[in-house]
DNA sequence: CGTGGCTCCTGTTAGC
DNA sequence: TGCTAACAGGAGCCAC
């Protein structure tokens, strides 16, 4: 579940609680995707001046090097004053000044990486390859899209879900801003005009934000790390409604596959 | 270099 | 009801 505006979310529910803590001790559980990649008693007394996003990765800035989180596809962060025993799927606790930050991920998909600042060493690998972020206006511009698009053959849902062009859209965002632009997530992005290309800028923007707004979709159990849910799901068009009729036209949403992924649209309304 | 397929792991759900 | 197989939101890596 953790889509651009899952990460976000999270990011806003407990940034303003953890700046200014000092890490007091770490506790890992079971292995992440990767490891940590410093000892982490090394971490014990570093200060968090900062949680940043870039796409879906959260950037812990210390006053001694970066924590990239990431929450996979099950991943979740809690940031409450103590935390109870860790739970067979809590994979990493940070105990601060300021209260306790959890990892519960039970498909251990997600990571916790150190590295020592955002433009080096790992943060550096894991980021470069990085497309725009969508919801900066001056970094995601209409006409780079387009040209984006243009050098690309693949069909245009798994562009969007590849992440070098534009970061942050996951399956069920992808799904959404292709029914709201119209075009059919088969169409192979060289193919669409400049015209529908902005309409599928706009569309990005416009269903990320909305979902930020409404606190993300909570599909299974995602919550933001103050424990709360998100509302998005209930405003999705077609992601997940395989057979119900289209809001637009009332024509049955079909489901089809693309790179071992669900795809979800309206075979009328999106060309 | 772009593309498609595979893979990590475990909980839930569909189907028999 | 119980078992098994398919499937689930990500994304790095590898062979073509």
């Amino acid at each position: 579940m953790p889509e651009l505006p899952e990460v976000e979310v999270t990011r806003r529910s407990f940034v303003d609680r953890i700046v200014g803590a000092r890490i007091l001790g770490v506790r890992q559980g079971k292995p992440l995707r990767w490891p940590l990649g410093i000892a982490s008693e090394r971490l014990v007394g570093r200060t968090v001046l900062d949680v940043g996003r870039r796409g879906k990765y959260l950037l812990l800035q210390l006053d001694d090097g970066v924590l990239l989180l990431h929450l996979g596809m099950s991943g979740s962060l809690s940031f409450r004053q103590a935390q109870p025993a860790f739970g067979v799927h809590d994979h990493f606790d940070l105990r601060t000044t300021q209260g306790m930050l959890r990892l519960h991920d039970p498909r251990r998909f997600g990571a916790v990486v150190w590295s020592p600042s955002i433009d080096t060493g790992r943060a550096r690998r894991l980021l470069a390859g990085l497309g725009a972020e969508p919801l900066d206006e001056a970094q995601f511009e209409p006409a780079a899209f387009h040209a984006g698009l243009r050098a690309r053959r693949a069909p245009i849902k798994q562009v969007l879900l590849a992440g070098d062009l534009v970061v942050g859209v996951g399956n069920i965002y992808a799904s959404e801003a292709l029914f709201l632009a119209g075009i059919r997530p088969t169409v192979r992005a060289n193919r669409l005009s400049r015209q529908r290309a902005d309409r599928l800028h706009a569309a990005i923007r416009q269903v990320l934000s909305r979902a930020v707004e409404r606190g993300g979709s909570t599909l299974r159990n995602f919550s933001n790390a103050a424990g709360e849910s998100g509302h998005f799901q209930s405003e999705a068009a077609v992601y997940g409604r395989v057979g119900e009729p289209c809001v637009r036209c009332g024509t049955p949403l079909k489901l089809i596959r693309q790179g071992q992924r669900s795809t979800y649209f309206c075979p009328h309304c999106q060309k």
